[in-house]
DNA sequence: TATTGTTATACTCTATAACTATA
DNA sequence: TATAGTTATAGAGTATAACAATA
């Protein structure tokens, strides 16, 4: 048996060389929010991508092209998620009145079911995720973290999309 | 290639309806600080993972199976790494004296200066990224990072890994 | 028997191409 | 000519299997 140092590592924190760069601890809390998450929709049966399409959908139906753009997915993923949402029985397409080309997709009662439940298991995941920090804590961070979207990308990386 | 109907959505912001959920926005802003760093890294011709190994190797030579821990990569992908490093001239591979199954990855002079010159790079690109915050909320930013980064796991999730 | 490095292989995700039927 | 949906295909990226050499 090899005692090595790998042994002492069961729970993991960032790396200690890394932590003084915020842009690292950025990325790394992140990760482990979007874990959290990830945890959450697959407690439903569900990808990130499959409550992507049933909140958009939410209000009302809308034709799969405008959902690939929507999500930022090609079409034909958006054909998958699609047919494995009818087969779950969440959502369903229907013909578009006007565009003969065009379906529409409509959510079905299971589906706005299955976004409650996510809704209500996110909001305790991103309690405990955020149970560090004290109520004004969180919303200091809220509010920084929206000063750096907002005006983030007047910086110079701008032109590259 | 396709010439879509997006014409006003030329700069994007984060979508309206999420940006009241600190976990969306957190990986938001992350995935665009990861998305100007991966940039940087891409102007002197490397991955991140390449510049994970330069930096892990900086100090003194490392043993390939010791990469693939650090780096949290399959042995495979490992290979491959050192093999494009030493097609580059920034690292070679040298026998290692005491077990003749291993090899020592050693760092050149060429990727200790393409190490400097992504640090120089991304110290300036992480200014821009973080300039929409003054000196003191980018400290107060990095306090709260830090306090979920080292308090975070300690939630109900710490049992999934 | 376990570990190191390597090759080969499989699987998943993402991205294009090609085709139909409409418009 | 362009768009909507679908099928088929190509390509990265990630993960596993199997192997020879060594411990």
């Amino acid at each position: 048996m090899s005692i090595n140092e790998s042994e002492a590592e069961i729970v993991e924190g960032p790396p200690e060389e890394l932590i003084r760069w915020t842009g690292f601890l950025l990325n790394w809390v992140a990760a482990h929010a979007h874990e959290a998450y990830e945890q959450v929709v697959a407690q439903v049966g569900l990808k990130p991508q499959h409550l992507g399409v049933l909140i958009q959908i939410q209000q009302g139906p809308m034709i799969q092209a405008r959902l690939s753009d929507r999500l930022k997915v090609f079409k034909p993923v958006m054909v998958t998620l699609v047919n494995e949402l009818e087969a779950m029985g969440l959502a369903e397409r229907r013909p578009h009145a006007g565009d003969r080309r065009a379906v529409e997709v409509h959510i079905l009662p299971a589906g706005l079911d299955k976004v409650r439940e996510v809704e209500r298991l996110s909001d305790q995941a991103s309690a405990d995720f955020f149970s560090p920090l004290d109520s004004t804590e969180q919303q200091t961070l809220h509010g920084l973290l929206t000063k750096l979207a907002k005006d983030g990308p007047a910086g110079p990386w701008q032109g590259l999309r």
